[in-house]
RNA sequence: GGCGCGAUCGCAUAGUGGCCGUGCAACGGAUUGCAAAUCCGUCUACCCCAGUUCGAUUCUGGGUCGCGCCUCCA
């Protein structure tokens, strides 16, 4: 029986789906103008393996992550590079798919564009005019009269006299309150054509929050089961995104809110506007893209994460011992069938229906691994590699792991058997000074050699 | 200022009212030509102060420190 902590009632409970055996899940993505961060990164490993466990418990998933193609940014960009909106945001779309594949991230089943879902953005705001929920204020913006929704701040356990009493915000005139949030912003004359469509309130474009409320009730239905996102968005774009689905639409609009936790440089959080980021692509020049995800599920999603190199190495050594216990094992080829009977899956199972336990789950991976360098039972490595599979780790062979060069410009595969040969002979001659020579020369360049009776091998460690 | 979260062995990260956590590091042993890997063992942690309790790291209250949201942000 799965659990998941709900944002919206601050406590773990029961996962019940709308509709027996499936799950609609709705996640906000990327706001495409740069390189996708460590922190993105981990919003699209921690939903990625949400969605393989819901898979994995037998649900059948349609998961929806967006892409905010148009916003203020993103122009603001366009305009520095000389270049088109559209070449901008596909250009980072097609980084962002780079990364996501790298770090063992499945490709949700709709990964809309807000551009390319305008109309039905329009549509919402005519509804939340008609319900008395949207007027358009003196600069011609369409505003969301936040006092009329009575539910809002539940998310966020906000009163709006709290937001009123630490209001940082320039009043925007023309606003009934200041707390209310703009549905569709218009054009402003130095802009492109490309960010104008024309609407019943003027020409102009959509304001942030509310191509979540339009995309998810397009693709998923007015009333879905999981919506998630970062920890930074509970407060106002989720906020925001209820009142404008639940004033439109009248009844709830989603069941369980899903956040994780925050990426950290330092103890602080990484973003943009801190400008502490790491761009995932800067970390896999570094880093083997699969320590990264060992390194993003080994914490629990909630928590913070803190980044650093010595963490990396830390998760890579940590990860090296799973894929150690791997090697040498005879998988036959075809993917693990899991046991699910066996204690170790049953612990696992148990750990993940709690609320996505992964550092849990993986703790359960390493008892396995100890068991596994025990017995060498071939169903035991089964099990490990097919319960790591439902995180997205250890599926590669096992040597391909151990000897893959983080670095390009490492030493080369040949040039490492030939001086393990010249090692064999040496050791052969009984000469042991030259065999520990030849392997302390390889060990400074990153080279650990392994004897064993079936002969030497070796690794980067 | 308002609201919320957290403080666990050297480091990291889980978790629990009484006994097991996990990885890395360290130490001892086995193994090895010596190592590495592996195995066995050791190192017996829970911010401070009260309270509840037979018993609290875990529950309650207070404090200290750190972090987040309240503005774009994953």
């Amino acid at each position: 029986m799965l659990k998941i902590y709900n944002s919206l009632s601050r406590s773990v409970q029961e996962f019940v789906p709308i509709e027996p055996g499936k799950v609609r899940m709705y996640v906000c993505g990327m706001t495409v103008y740069d390189y996708c961060h460590l922190g993105h990164g981990r919003v699209m490993v921690v939903f990625d393996m949400v969605t393989r466990w819901l898979k994995a418990s037998g649900y059948r998933v349609t998961y929806v992550r967006n892409i905010t193609d148009i916003d203020d940014k993103i122009i603001k960009r366009a305009a520095e590079n000389g270049e088109t909106v559209r070449l901008l945001t596909d250009r980072f779309i097609a980084a962002m798919h780079e990364d996501a594949h790298a770090l063992g991230v499945l490709r949700p089943d709709h990964e809309p564009r807000a551009t390319e879902f305008v109309p039905q953005m329009l549509d919402l705001i005519g509804r939340l005019e008609r319900n008395g929920y949207a007027y358009q204020a003196g600069n011609r913006d369409v505003c969301y009269a936040v006092r009329k929704f009575a539910g809002y701040g539940r998310l966020s356990g906000k009163s709006l006299e709290d937001l009123r009493a630490g209001e940082r915000v320039d009043i925007m005139e023309g606003k009934h309150d200041p707390l209310d949030f703009v549905l569709w912003k218009h054009a402003k004359p130095d802009e492109p054509a490309e960010v104008k469509w024309d609407s019943a309130w003027g020409v102009g474009r959509p304001g942030w929050h509310i191509e979540c409320s339009a995309m998810s009730s397009q693709l998923l239905g007015d009333h879905f089961d999981i919506h998630g996102g970062g920890q930074d968005l509970q407060f106002p774009h989720h906020e925001n995104e209820i009142a404008q689905s639940e004033g439109a639409h009248g009844g709830t609009f989603v069941n369980y809110w899903m956040h994780n936790g925050f990426v950290r440089v330092d103890d602080e959080k990484m973003s943009k506007s801190l400008g502490n980021f790491f761009t995932i692509r800067d970390i896999l020049k570094k880093y083997d893209a699969e320590v990264v995800r060992f390194f993003i599920l080994r914490a629990h999603y909630r928590s913070p994460l803190n980044y650093s190199d010595g963490h990396l190495d830390d998760a890579r050594a940590a990860l090296t011992r799973l894929y150690t216990a791997l090697k040498g094992c005879a998988m036959e080829g075809a993917p693990a069938q899991i046991d699910w009977s066996e204690a170790h899956a049953q612990r696992f199972k148990a750990a993940m229906d709690e609320d996505f336990a992964t550092p849990e789950a993986v703790a359960v991976l390493f008892d396995l691994a100890n068991e596994l360098n025990r017995s060498k039972e071939a169903r035991l490595a089964a099990q490990l590699k097919g319960l790591g599979g439902v995180l997205g780790l250890l599926q590669r062979d096992p040597v391909e792991f151990l000897q893959a060069a983080p670095v390009a410009g490492s030493l080369d595969d040949a040039a490492i058997d030939a001086q393990i040969a010249a090692r064999a002979a040496a050791k052969k001659a009984r000469n042991f000074a030259e065999a520990d020579r030849i392997r302390d020369d390889l060990k400074t360049q990153g080279i650990v050699l392994e004897d064993s009776p079936q002969g030497t091998s070796w690794r980067r460690g």
